[in-house]
DNA sequence: GTGAAAGCGCTAACAG
DNA sequence: CTGTTAGCGCTTTCAC
């Protein structure tokens, strides 16, 4: 039943009587070899079912067919969508994919830098954890010759491909919507000032209103440290006890509105009658939700896509190839958490 | 900078004067060779950053140190934990793990599994499609010696070691605390007759009603197709229109928990009080909707982790190990969507 | 057109 | 204790 020894060249060539190398050549169609040659030995070949020694081909190329993949947690919806993207274009090329987390620690993200580093893989994805503010780590694959590309989490200053998403014009659009409806007092629960993303969507939102004439208020705008659901809840709290409480509130992210919409739901404060929520990120979570929750997508699935695309260019080219740097669009999905305002004032 | 010739045995067996053979085995600490030239060759070794060429050492050994995972579907939080608890048992273990989806289809997981077997991985583990009826191809990977190991969704019949979750228990433990608690007319909706999951978990609820000499009401059981949230919430609504309405719903799964959640909040109807909710899996979502779901726990991480375990056993001591059959408990989680029913009738 | 031979880096059997 | 040798399966000069 079991096929103690796989079917190599040297058998092939023993059999047909002809050399380990021609054989070799012959199944690559070579130039070199006569028509009837290479007919012979692949009609050989299929009939018998070779499958050439990834093991042995690997080791003659001094390739692994491996890219490695650092992300902070496995266990996300946002990052599993860019797992998916990053398998499917690395199959479809011949790699594997070797999934490392970083827990969103830089401990644990130089360590299984380390352990690709050694395991030789071809190149490296890196989305950088929150801690990581210095990447000496990943410059020891440069030194190697090993290409990396970032995406979503990125340093700026380290040189390599990057993909990212527009988070400013996401937010941008996503608030630019809310006042289109009619909504003008527009909260906005943000993330912390050192994280870029935070940072743009901030900068979107700000920058909406101003184009729409509308005076950003200090006490409109609250800072989220662990962007939970609970912080939701109490800033949704802090919002509405304001003398002239806001009429919108647009989330840093889907888990934060959510949490303000169940405190608007527990004191029966109608969404989106009386107050309009947008979050950002499209979890599968404001899917569900009542009402749906409108949200600014960020395309996981593409970034991955886009990144091991890159990744795989500078593989193929070389490491002076250049260092592209790819912005993809965030769009609102709206849902039932907004609606157009009747006039009435 | 770019270190162009990675060191080699040869270069410090040139260096140090000493035969390759001997630099290898003293890199092992073998008992031939002796301390001080073990001492020796290690500090070089140190010292000049030497690292053994994977590429070489598989090769030599006919081993790819890869397992392969072929899951339905990645954006899944429960598959996610299930990868998770894979890649941390394998990474430990020095092997990578190469993921594949499925996409709940029978024709991509033979695709899938036809790369996995080219590729030479040592193992696989799969969680079958629900596609999936008879396992020719995976047959075709203990025919070439490469074990498998089944997880959650399994085919009986195919001899391989197992992991699963006990979905009785879980169901039986859910039901008995809503017994216990008070609630009395407890419907389920429950998952398809051919899942064997649903059919677990169906007989959970039943056997917990049974040895609490509750009855089982015909009309109290609903058939999910999708197992969506919509699902939910038609067979809420149908439920309720019943003469005399549950007042309790036990539902296969935290989706469809989430449709029932839904109708009952739309209709004013309370939730626990009115009418008690519990789920099944788990998922984030049940944490953070209002009130929160209670559900049972399947432990996915925890699958990922045994199954990898069984799958190296079987990749060490050969294929002809037994077999084993591993049952993870699946728990009950209580959270605001039961409570104690006063006892007032 | 085809074959012979070398060699990738490492391990292991066999000699000393 | 250490060195010599052979070989894993494949690719790739270099000959003929």
């Amino acid at each position: 039943m079991s096929e103690k020894h796989q079917l190599t060249l040297k058998d092939i060539a023993r059999e047909l009587g002809l050399a380990v190398s021609t054989v070799s050549r012959a199944l690559k169609s070579h130039p070199d070899i006569s028509e009837e040659t290479i007919k012979m030995v692949k009609e050989y070949a299929e009939k018998h079912h070779y499958v050439p020694n990834l093991l042995a081909v690997n080791f003659r190329k001094n390739k692994t067919y491996n890219i490695g993949l650092i992300i902070p947690e496995l266990v996300h919806q946002f990052f599993s969508s860019i797992i998916s993207g990053v398998i499917k274009e690395a199959n479809d090329h011949g790699y594997n994919v070797m999934i490392c987390q970083s827990n969103e620690h830089v401990d644990d993200e130089k360590k299984v830098a380390k352990a690709l580093l050694n395991s030789r893989v071809d190149g490296v994805i890196i989305s950088l954890s929150n801690e990581t503010e210095e990447v000496s780590h990943l410059e020891e694959f440069i030194a190697a010759d090993i290409p990396v590309v970032q995406v979503d989490k990125i340093i700026e200053s380290f040189d390599t491909p990057k993909v990212i998403v527009n988070d400013y014009a996401g937010a941008f659009q996503a608030v630019s919507h809310l006042v289109q409806l009619g909504y003008r007092r527009i909260a906005h629960i943000r993330g912390r000032m050192i994280v870029q993303h935070s940072n743009e969507r901030y900068r979107g939102y700000a920058e909406a209103l101003e184009k729409n004439g509308i005076h950003i208020q200090e006490e409109y705008i609250k800072i989220c440290d662990q962007l939970t659901e609970d912080e939701g809840y109490v800033y949704a709290e802090e919002l509405m006890a304001l003398p002239e409480p806001p009429d919108a509130i647009f989330c840093v992210t889907d888990l934060v509105a959510l949490g303000v919409m169940r405190y608007l739901r527990e004191k029966g404060i109608g969404v989106p009658d009386e107050v309009g929520v947008v979050g950002f990120s499209n979890w599968k979570l404001g899917e569900v939700v009542s009402p749906t929750l409108s949200t600014v997508h960020q395309p996981g699935y593409e970034l991955g896509e886009k990144a091991t695309e890159l990744l795989l260019a500078k593989i193929n080219k070389g490491m002076d190839s250049p260092n592209d740097r790819v912005v993809l669009s965030a769009d609102l999905i709206v849902r039932e958490s907004v609606k157009a305002l009747s006039l009435e004032k």
